[in-house]
DNA sequence: AAAATGTGTTTCTTTATAGGAAACAATGTC
DNA sequence: GACATTGTTTCCTATAAAGAAACACATTTT
């Protein structure tokens, strides 16, 4: 711990950004300051700096503020390189299930959609880029979750769950949960998030072999009767399989074909600890059979 | 001028993720501490601080930053009310006319696309949201223009263009255009911003009378031989006028229908102008015959 | 293989700046 | 018309950011 914490002003600012979410999209300074218990003066300075550059708005009206449009044009830029790489798979993912496909990637102690094809029936599941949910629910976050650092996956309960909460008194239960997608490499959910939804998740991994984000594929359950799913995972695991020969390529040319090294993810100490203690890499278990990628 | 600029270090900060456009969409610390003439210390501080909140994120591989997946969820919440209430028209609008609808918004000095509903046809135009361009070239953008203040029209120009750029030095062409625009309340460009590409677009009003975001179609000329586009405009007017009429209700009960008081745009001589001189609000001039300016 | 260049990161001191309380000025309300 | 609440500004002091230079780490070059 003991953060020397650096630029305390941008930390506060960027904290500060973040009282900003769906249930409170809009801020008066008072209300502001109080519900972060900060002095007036300084939300206020804070608030007309962002607002100078575009990143917060102040409605001339009510004089309250908005998050601003500059946001949306570095959101743009922020799509990260998979999600352009991921599109057109996932536009075909999309067609040959008919469902919704998202592909989640990891913020801080939450997922964010990166990027999402819906589905074309009437009765669908919404997939919109910037979503954010939780690590433990849901099966493409789930497979986010199973390739973290499982401290860091404890963070992400702490700060998700009411103190209280049972999951947080013993989640040994989700880490087994964890290990085992980890372990075959893909994740189902039913009903899990929400009830009579039906998601299935595969990790996609970048050229070095750390898991980059979830591609998933999420229906009414309806659609997929009994083990219907599975045809999803085979889909999916193509799908995965195209996008990453695809990423090997960009970055540098690590693999192009030679020998990966040993078996596991590149061994780089420093930093970040790159995924999670096992993590069989090479290839998880491909699907089954057939490994037909019917993409051209 | 003599700006106090308060909050320096955020103000700085921010500057920095402009540094981030489609020409740099990743940075090291040096390159950035070069190209900003700031300190490398201060460079790094600030994006570990920004990292540290996910609004960039450094890639472990080559150290370099990128924007964050911070920003994804961000922009989710930026999206203006307006957007949300015109989708459905925006969606109808594109059926009806088959081509890509965009809605427009202002951001200091550019536009960007806040909301888009693409056409269907294999040959269409693109409409991302987030993508920025500049205030004086283009329907959508024209219109927005328009309705601004002729200085922040001027400051965009000059930040816009070159130094030296004949447009610089006489912009009356533009802004005869401008005033036009404001007067008969639509914009239409024929292969202004590309060739071959058609668009036409309208000022979308709030509550109070201000122009809050240009709702625009577009589409490849050749589709709208002739005096096809005024089709589109009496589509775009109708549209306009539905979601003015939602927008109304929302925020605070101004007119209800009751009587708008004088005729101009709300007079609030506080903080920023709103709308331009004359604009004569109401209903602007529906088709009129046909005036195209066919602007080269 | 060793040296060299490049990188990102850390340290440290001085100075300028952000923090914070309270006064101020506009709103909207009763 | 007085009041209450809002956003904004002022001002002083302690603090925290700026900046130069030293550090550590990797990849390239010799």
């Amino acid at each position: 711990m003991a953060k020397p914490a650096p630029l305390h002003t941008l930390d506060r600012a960027l904290a500060l950004l973040n009282a900003f979410d769906r249930q409170h999209p809009e801020w008066g300074v008072t209300e502001l300051a109080h519900y972060l218990q900060m002095p007036k003066s300084v939300v206020q300075k804070t608030l007309a700096t962002f607002a100078r550059h575009g990143f917060v708005h102040q409605e001339p009206r009510r004089r309250r503020y908005r998050l601003g449009p500059r946001l949306l044009s570095l959101a743009r830029l922020a799509q990260p390189e998979l999600a352009r790489i991921a599109d057109p798979h996932m536009v075909e993912l999309a067609a040959a299930t008919g469902e919704t496909v998202k592909l989640t990637i990891v913020d801080g102690h939450k997922t964010v959609i990166a990027h999402a094809v819906e589905s074309t029936h009437s009765l669908r599941m919404t997939g919109r880029v910037g979503e954010r949910h939780d690590l433990h629910r849901g099966a493409s976050n789930k497979v986010l979750a199973a390739f973290l650092p499982w401290e860091t996956v404890l963070a992400a309960l702490a700060a998700a769950l009411p103190a209280g909460d049972p999951l947080l008194a013993d989640a040994s239960g989700l880490r087994r949960d964890l290990e085992a997608i980890a372990g075959q490499g893909y994740a189902v959910s039913h009903g899990e998030v929400e009830q009579g939804v039906t998601s299935v998740s595969v990790p996609v991994r970048g050229p070095s072999g750390e898991v980059e984000a979830s591609l998933s594929v999420i229906g009414p359950s309806l659609r997929v009767a009994g083990d219907g799913w599975m045809k999803w995972l085979e889909l999916l695991q193509a799908a995965r399989a195209a996008v990453e020969r695809e990423l090997g390529w960009s970055g540098d040319a690590i693999g192009a074909g030679s020998a990966r090294k040993g078996g596991g993810a590149a061994g780089r100490p420093s930093s970040q600890a790159v995924g999670r203690g096992g993590s069989r890499t090479g290839c998880p278990s491909p699907p089954a059979r057939r490994n037909e990628a019917e993409h051209p």
